[in-house]
DNA sequence: TATGAATGAGCCTTCATTCAT
DNA sequence: AATGAATGAAGGCTCATTCAT
């Protein structure tokens, strides 16, 4: 019996939350790797994708050694940080879909992965850069957003509001390039988001 | 003989010898800048902004302190190649205004602006690296290319193609981050920039 | 229920039970020092006495604290690892020496240490690595190794096989000094060896 | 007036000397690599070829820079380190050859090898430390000392004074086995070096 | 003025060792 | 007593920049 089982002694009260005690030091790892990860996300802003591993282990206040445990080779870091994101975006296209018009529900996700976007300057950067560690990032981007924007770009499409052949991902790739941060910040993307917008609809009432 | 010599040496019949070595030193400089300006643009196509200093320097046939001798900054030189291509990216509006129906000249030119930020694939990644060199770029950007989109604009709105409240500064930024080097490549960049010219038409239908 | 249990739910009951859990603890930890043990004989082979601690650990199946529980030190590990076959090699000279003529009970031991040596690539270098650590080893070498050789040299020397005059250490770090891993391999070290050997001989001819 | 200027105006006496001045700069990289030859081989007998590549800058008085822009591998300067030392060895192989009976220059150049490879400490553990970058080395080893010894042996050999089937390179080996720096240092090399030759010697006479 | 050798700060990564669980 | 997460000191190497020639 460990000390684990010391747990099992103690007051019923405790008893009855059945918390599996062997996660007790994971529950540690876990926190750090949540810091890592926000750390990380908001090193990236300041930096780029670009930034020294031990600026985000600072930040995390952590030594670089455990950002190492954790993700062996910093774009694994890079990586976990852009798929958290991408699926917390991803999640809310069906709701959005159930919620509203098709076209209103259409345009409130690209907006909303417009901010999405636009928050975590350098990501968009470094799915570009080059670098061979990020090839599996785009395929990730596709598998997970693609769907979500097919489904809304067919409902919107099916209502005659928009154009029917645009690639989700041509679109996905683009709306990320747009948020790119510049001087004009968000209202800039906003803007040429919603020209972009404007664009499938031309296509729907041009061709008819 | 340069300065130096002069005062190292000077004697009367130096001073006789009327050379002018001050030009001819020049001519030298000029090439070197010239074959510089071409190198980096080739080392930027392949292999980023951040190519090391030596890589272009050797390209060039140079030394690097030929390089910093002209360029006293590496951002320096990166600024330079830019503003080299946009001169010359700004000059071909005028020559499309008087050649072609004013939504044709736009969409050329555009087309043209396209292509010229898709070749020098890291670019535009420069321009939002943060990196405090670079600060001035956006402006020179915007003064030069600017009024150039502007007449274009002008023009085409003023022949009910367009809508008239874009501005040339957001549009070009927008086509210049969507021409980032991608997976899709030209292809991509030219489909969505062709979305994008489509939302301008649609604001001009929507809004009679 | 162990130690901790006690301390987690001490009644008088427990106490009555006179269980000695010291014993049964120590067993653990034997083997766990046993499996270390081999665990580092076999990875010292593989890797080299340079490798990780956490490949010893993980071979033998153990966390790193486990290790450093019973090795303080890094080197302390090495040496236990180095005291253990030299235990066992000094042990079968006396069996040699009963059961063959001086000479050949000496040419087998040598032959022997000649194999026990070659097994364990890297030891022989961590010798002479200038590590402190280690410089307790070369006198546990010939405290132990030492008197079994001389005992066998003695012998051959009797017999007028051999030189009388060899220190017996000196000749098992040169044995231990040719049977350094290279690409010749154990061929090669045995080929040495009995040049060696035939030197020892040459030297009893020699003076007679 | 500069120094250089200085240099251009000076004395009839010095425009004697023809000296190409373009040399200058490499005369100064050719001391640096002296250096670093010196500071490597002296930090290897202290550390072993493993120490740190700054503490040879350091020693040599330059920056880790230098080191790597003459040796762009850290191996690459452990090799030059070996390769001049082999070279100098080898050279007084037909000297001694040319100057003593055949069994006095083979021992005379074994002990002069027994010496040289005894100052190295460190150098001949690298040789067997698996580290794939010294996979060259011993090639070197053979081609270059494997032919001097060679005609020793055969001198030796066709005088009746060692067997006359060994092959030189089995021997370079063991006897810089031999010579790896222990705590009997030069004095045990000796003897067991003069005991493998007693041992070729054996072979000479036994096989009458 | 051009050259390229030298410099050294800084980056990524590894690994011995410690310590909370 | 065992575990393995965390730490942080190194180490190899790159590259912007300086400076002697």
């Amino acid at each position: 019996m460990s000390e684990n089982d010391a747990k099992a002694c103690a007051t019923s009260a405790e008893a009855e939350t059945n918390e599996p005690p062997v996660r007790a030091v994971r529950a540690d790892a876990q926190r750090n790797i949540d810091s890592l990860l926000e750390a990380a996300k908001a090193v990236f802003v300041d930096s780029g994708v670009d930034a020294p591993v031990r600026e985000i282990a600072t930040r995390a206040g952590v030594g670089v050694g455990t950002v190492y445990r954790h993700f062996p080779q910093r774009s694994d870091l890079v990586a976990a940080v852009f798929k958290r994101e991408v699926d917390a975006c991803a999640a809310v296209a069906p709701e959005l879909a159930s919620q509203q018009p098709p076209l209103e529900a259409l345009t409130s996700w690209l907006e909303r992965f417009t901010g999405f976007v636009a928050t975590k300057r350098g990501l968009a950067a470094a799915l570009h850069s080059g670098d061979p560690a990020f090839n599996a990032l785009p395929a990730y981007f596709a598998q997970h957003l693609g769907p979500a924007l097919q489904a809304l770009l067919t409902a919107a499409a099916a209502a005659g509001k928009v154009r029917g052949d645009v690639d989700p991902n041509d679109l996905l790739r683009a709306v990320s390039n747009l948020c790119v941060a510049g001087q004009g910040g968000e209202a800039h993307s906003a803007r040429m988001v919603a020209l972009l917008i404007d664009g499938l609809r031309y296509g729907a009432i041009s061709r008819k």
